[in-house]
DNA sequence: AGCACGCCGACT
DNA sequence: GTCGGCGTGCTC
């Protein structure tokens, strides 16, 4: 007897293991390891869906087996390396199993499960009233309580029935080809048969003698979009055994237009690009999974050395992948990539509908991809034999997913390589101090990149300090300097890229008379301006509410927005350089699909003078003509209560003055800071990153702080204070008692924000160097706060975390 | 999660 | 005496 191993879909600490289920008759030949199934789950007639992890010959189960209801899936939608991969995901981010699975799914292959009633064997009058004439209600979270009370009594009574169905997501997008079923000489004698004023059956048949001869089955919608035949005809010739219509699949095809161009050639490297491509190629060709740690400037060609070192892998008969920050992402990079290597690159990114995504996870699960290029969640690409593996921007903060399965997609590719033997590449200007520290231990290898291509100097850098900037003349959020260098570009006709850190910041509305600031209703935190919609918004819960006129508290009418908004500064340029055409590029104005886009396109075209905008604009952004960066407002990242603050600003400052002068202009860069003695500052004046790393990791040593102590938090929230408070000092207490005399505890604090969504939340983080027990503890303490959950208790365990304090 | 079982208060 | 409240435990 076979039995399937199955994670069902209820993501809890009891169920967070598999489940034998009995496969029937029916099955027997066809469940395989990684397919969904739908499957009976609990005392009641609950029906679930989940996944095959393992067949095995007999049972670990001592009671009867439930059978396996159903397969969802023809082939397996993960294979063994990739249920490998999400299990030591689980393990190692304290996620539950089947989470980690439906992250690493497109989102379509999510099944929704359905819970509707029909009328029972017993149907009473109130029972058909409920259902109002229709053969089924359904169930769902938006039921109101009162309904679902009256519909358990109906259940119990039999005047109702509880039903269960599923709801595949996943379409599959296809389209009908006309095979035709005759022969040339056989149409010539149907068209004998055809009156002579049926004009439209002359022409299929016609059509149907061209394809014939040329052994073609063309697309249908195409066929009578050119006017070569007509829809109602084509099915009418059909019944009659003319010709027979098949349905293709077929695939969503979002760069389609790069996929089917010409291909670029590689281009000549630089001494330096070709030693680090002949090292990286030869661990390729070895399949030693070894990791570079690969430090170029701002222009110093990376990405051409990425183009080669995955050209090598293809030549070698494996796979390449690629990782991107999302929002570096760009049509550019797109059309860089795909330009090399064209279909062979898969594409994911959060831009492309569902449907482009699960059709671009497709192809490459089918293995008809052989380079995937993409944001964080690529790192789980059913891809399979690769080669190398790619991490560009290493340092960036988007590679750790912010909610569970809490993961940096670094570790997740560091896992893989492993697996696959194959090295990786982490490249950055400015690295993480983790990374840059591994390398200077010798786990990392590290290779640099030090000259910009062609020999272009690095741009001038200014620091203005604001304090004396009012002094000076300045005006608003601008110094006369900044104002200086503006009005020359304008005079030039050059371009000025502005950048607005936001950093730790944003406008909010505050009374002048007594001080009051609009808060979020259920998050402590104020609310933010938003000029577009006119309204005060949380960005937190998503509350809205109307930009008062007299202030709550007092009833001042002095309320006043506060901040430094994009929007603000854009106003204030239109006041200062009435001349200058300004183009704002923030969430507000790139919300919509291809927002983005449109933006950088009307820039290059010289539509504006100015782009204004906050971090988005400092990736890879590439305009010759922009011969100015300026930074308003460098240092409000640096008063945040985090030791991760400096090194935040110093590689905004770095790679935005990495923006200027890219061509034959030469570039000049104005930082207007409250701080300008700072280091972080000084160091990305001097584009002196080493400087910066020293110095640092000197910071990082003296506070017991990353790269030299691991960091682990814990969350805790609850709807009442005082458990949420009550639980984490019990937790602390628990956690001080089972670690070792050199691990500092941190806390426990009320988080950054101490409510949100009406919750209130608590945290303490763990530094620490070696603790075998800790993992062990941490397990425990998940096991343990399970029952809690039901009482409102949540308790979040992040390792690495990227924020806090 | 969601369902059933089981043990204590206000009703026919 | 019973109907129904929600605390606890289990799900192959």
């Amino acid at each position: 007897m076979t039995v399937a191993k199955v994670i069902v879909d209820v993501p809890t600490m009891q169920t967070d293991r598999p489940f034998d289920y009995a496969i029937p008759q029916a099955l027997e030949a066809r469940i395989q390891p990684g397919m969904r199934v739908w499957v009976q789950f609990g005392q009641g007639k609950r029906e679930v869906s989940g996944m095959v992890v393992a067949l095995a010959d007999h049972a670990d189960f001592e009671g009867e087996l439930k059978p396996i209801i159903a397969a969802l899936d023809y082939a397996p939608v993960m294979n063994e390396e990739t249920l490998a991969l999400s299990h030591w995901l689980a393990k190692t981010t304290y996620a539950f199993w089947i989470t980690c699975i439906q992250t690493m799914l497109p989102a379509m292959l999510k099944v929704d499960t359905i819970k509707s009633v029909t009328l029972g064997s017993q149907p009473t009058a109130e029972a058909e009233a409920l259902l109002a004439g229709q053969d089924q209600l359904v169930l769902d979270s938006h039921t109101p309580a009162e309904v679902s009370a009256q519909v358990m009594r109906l259940i119990d009574q039999d005047a109702l029935t509880l039903r269960y169905a599923r709801k595949d997501r996943a379409k599959v997008k296809t389209e009908q080809v006309v095979v035709p079923l005759k022969t040339a000489a056989e149409y010539a004698t149907l068209r004998e048969g055809v009156r002579a004023n049926a004009t439209k059956q002359l022409q299929l048949i016609t059509a149907l003698r061209t394809w014939v001869n040329a052994g073609s089955q063309p697309v249908l919608a195409e066929a009578v979009k050119r006017g070569e035949v007509d829809r109602t005809a084509v099915h009418a010739a059909a019944k009659k055994g003319w010709l027979r219509l098949d349905t293709r699949e077929v695939y969503r095809a979002p760069y389609d237009d790069l996929d089917h161009g010409e291909r670029t050639q590689p281009l000549t490297l630089t001494a330096d690009q070709s030693k680090v491509v002949s090292t990286v190629d030869a661990a390729v060709r070895q399949k030693t999974p070894k990791t570079f740690l690969l430090e170029g400037v701002t222009g110093s060609g990376k990405t051409e050395v990425y183009l080669q070192v995955i050209a090598e892998a293809l030549k070698e008969g494996r796979n390449a992948m690629m990782l991107v920050p999302e929002i570096a992402l760009t049509p550019q990079m797109v059309h860089r990539v795909k330009g090399r290597f064209g279909r062979e690159v898969a594409v994911m990114h959060s831009g492309l509908s569902e449907g482009e995504k699960f059709d671009e996870w497709r192809r490459i699960q089918r293995g008809e991809a052989q380079v995937v290029v993409g944001a964080r969640s690529a790192a789980f690409a059913p891809l399979t034999n690769i080669g190398v593996f790619i991490i560009d921007e290493e340092h960036e903060t988007s590679y750790k997913q912010d909610d569970a399965p809490r993961y940096h997609a670094r570790d997740v590719v560091l896992h893989r390589a492993q697996t696959f033997g194959a090295p990786v590449i982490l490249g950055s200007a400015t690295p993480s101090l983790e990374s840059r520290a591994r390398a200077e231990k010798g786990v990392y290898t590290l290779l640099r990149l030090p000259s910009r291509i062609n020999r272009q100097p690095l741009p001038q850098v200014h620091i203005v300090d604001m304090r004396e900037a009012y002094k000076q003349g300045g005006k608003d959020d601008f110094s006369k300097a900044l104002l200086d260098a503006l009005q020359l570009r304008l005079d030039r006709h050059e371009q000025s890229v502005l950048l607005l850190n936001k950093r730790g910041f944003s406008s909010f509305v505050m009374c002048r008379e007594c001080g009051y600031r609009v808060q979020c209703p259920n998050c402590d935190i104020s609310l933010t301006l938003h000029m577009d919609t006119h309204t005060l918004r949380c960005h937190y819960c998503g509350h809205e509410e109307a930009i008062p006129t007299v202030c709550p508290s007092c009833g001042s009418r002095k309320i006043r927005y506060y901040g430094t908004g994009t929007e603000k500064v854009e106003a204030s340029l239109h006041q200062l350089l009435p001349q200058a055409r300004v183009l704002r590029m923030d969430v507000d104005t790139t919300r919509r699909k291809g927002g983005h886009e449109k933006i950088l396109a009307a820039f290059g075209a010289h539509e504006a003078d100015i782009l204004l905008g906050t971090q988005m604009i400092a990736k890879g952004l590439d305009f010759p003509d922009v011969t100015l960066v300026g930074v308003i407002n460098a240092d409000t990242g640096l008063g945040m209560p985090d030791f991760r603050a400096s090194e935040r600003t110093f590689d905004l400052l770095t790679q935005v003055s990495g923006r200027a002068g890219r061509a034959e202009k030469p570039g000049e860069v104005f930082i207007q800071t409250f701080n300008p003695d700072h280091y972080a500052i000084q160091y990305a004046q001097a584009q002196n990153y080493e400087g910066f790393f020293r110095q640092e990791m000197a910071i990082r040593h003296r506070g017991d702080y990353p790269p030299y102590y691991f960091t682990t938090k814990v969350t805790v929230s609850h709807q009442q204070e005082e458990a949420a408070a009550k639980l984490i000092y019990q937790l602390a207490k628990q956690l001080t008692d089972s670690l070792s005399p050199s691990a500092v505890l941190l806390g426990p604090t009320p988080g950054p924000i101490a409510r949100l969504k009406n919750r209130y939340i608590y945290q303490l983080v763990i530094k620490y160097k070696r603790e075998p027990r800790l993992d062990q503890t941490l397990t425990k303490i998940l096991d343990d706060t399970q029952v809690g959950t039901r009482n409102g208790y949540f308790v979040g365990i992040d390792k690495e975390p990227l924020t806090f304090i």
